[in-house]
RNA sequence: GGAGAGGUGGCUGAGCGGCUGAAAGCGGUGGGUUGCUAACCCAUUGAGGGGGUUUUGCCCCCUCCCCGGGUUCGAAUCCCGGCCUCUCCGCCA
């Protein structure tokens, strides 16, 4: 969510980037709501002020023994009217919060234009694809042919989308994380946390999941807890309303977790395999940073996500997200495939 | 799940209807004293928001003692609900 007093001054450039695609992000009318509030804001403090001197006077006539009725009696319907203030405050406060969740962040200026992922930019490629002779079989047909991976279990166990890893499939997985992990904490620098895989709404809305991607979570209900979509979230929130002193800074995290998506509707696109599932396990990497150097920073933790790819010999491609592509939350994205 | 204790400034901790934005100590900052260090002495030191202004300095006001309600002219203080922490008991694939 973007501070209200950065849309206030940047107020042309959010327009625009909330432009079209977002239909409850109102900046005009956040702008007003923002001006009503703090015109009754002034009135209810006034109102305040009044109260409060003249309640300091009936303390003071008490204490000289004098009497305080008339002035008590006067005082009568104060706390009504500071309720209505209250209320109508809290309704602007709804409405203002409710356009403040919409609006999406403002992109980063050299995020190319363009409207879906085709207007991604590639910025570069490392290693060469691999030519087969043949026609490669799939990763689903290899892994049942070695029984490292099984679906038809995982799908008894827990339903479509929860894949079992067996023997060998189990090991590989544990050493891929357990690799990323050691690579980020050993040779850049990052500290290993392992957080909560289950999370409360606060968590879920610090970081944008909510209350857009409500359906798209697994809930705990009762509770109200949400399986974590990533671990973004619960590292993320290890600071939410935290002031971190900029001596702090930069503070990097990297933790592996377990992540639970619904992927509610994706049926039929991409979704053999262990490409698209309920749950999979990731190594993320999160940073706490000065503003001014964050556009280093990310460039910096791109190149520690590379590294990985290198080591293991993969090719891959690097590129920059499209405003269109971009997430709600996001100023600037890259992505490696 | 049951019983008890508790949540106050950067930290420890007092206050338990008006004199409290909050004692005291620690820490921080500035200064003093002292061969050095330590110690000591003096001063100063919370945050957020709104308004004003002779606009970088200053003035005024409001809010904040876990969160949300309530009682009251007035709440850190009393009442209700929630969250969290600690101790004991129970349960535990």
């Amino acid at each position: 969510m973007l501070d209200l007093n950065y849309i206030r001054k940047h107020s042309e450039e959010v327009k625009k980037a909330a432009g079209g695609k977002h239909d409850h992000a109102d900046v005009d009318r956040l702008l007003e709501l923002d001006r009503d509030y703090r015109g009754v804001t002034f009135e209810s403090e006034q109102l305040r002020k009044k109260q409060n001197e003249v309640s300091k006077e009936i303390g003071r006539l008490k204490k000289e023994g004098k009497d305080a009725s008339t002035l008590m009696a006067g005082m009568k319907d104060v706390p009504g009217r500071m309720k209505e203030y209250a209320e109508k405050l809290r309704e602007l406060e709804e409405e203002m919060g409710e356009i403040l969740m919409a609006i999406p962040n403002v992109p980063a200026e050299d995020v190319p234009p363009g409207e879906d992922e085709t207007a991604n930019e590639e910025v570069r490629s490392w290693g060469e694809m691999r030519k087969f002779d043949d026609t490669p079989r799939p990763h689903w047909e290899l892994g049942k042919a070695l029984d490292i991976l099984d679906f038809e279990r995982g799908s008894k166990i827990s339903g479509a989308g929860f894949p079992l890893f067996k023997g060998l499939g189990a090991r590989l997985e544990r050493a891929l994380f357990n690799f990323m992990l050691d690579l980020h904490t050993g040779k850049h620098g990052y500290r290993e946390v392992f957080p909560p895989f289950l999370v409360n709404r606060a968590s879920m809305t610090g970081t944008g999941q909510l209350p857009k991607l409500e359906d798209d979570m697994y809930r705990i209900t009762g509770n109200d807890l949400f399986l974590i979509p990533t671990a973004e979230v619960p590292v993320t929130n290890m600071h939410r309303d935290e002031i971190l002193s900029c001596k702090e800074l930069p503070i990097y995290y990297a933790a592996y977790t377990a992540c639970f998506r619904r992927e509610a509707g994706a049926a039929g696109k991409d979704t053999r395999g262990i490409i698209r599932v309920h749950q999979f396990d990731k190594v993320e990497m999160v940073k706490f940073v000065r503003p001014e150097s964050s556009g280093d920073e990310l460039e910096s933790l791109l190149e520690n996500a590379e590294r990985v790819l290198q080591l293991l010999k993969l090719p891959y491609r690097v590129s920059k997200l499209c405003v269109g592509d971009l997430s709600f939350a996001a100023h600037k994205c890259y992505d490696i495939e």
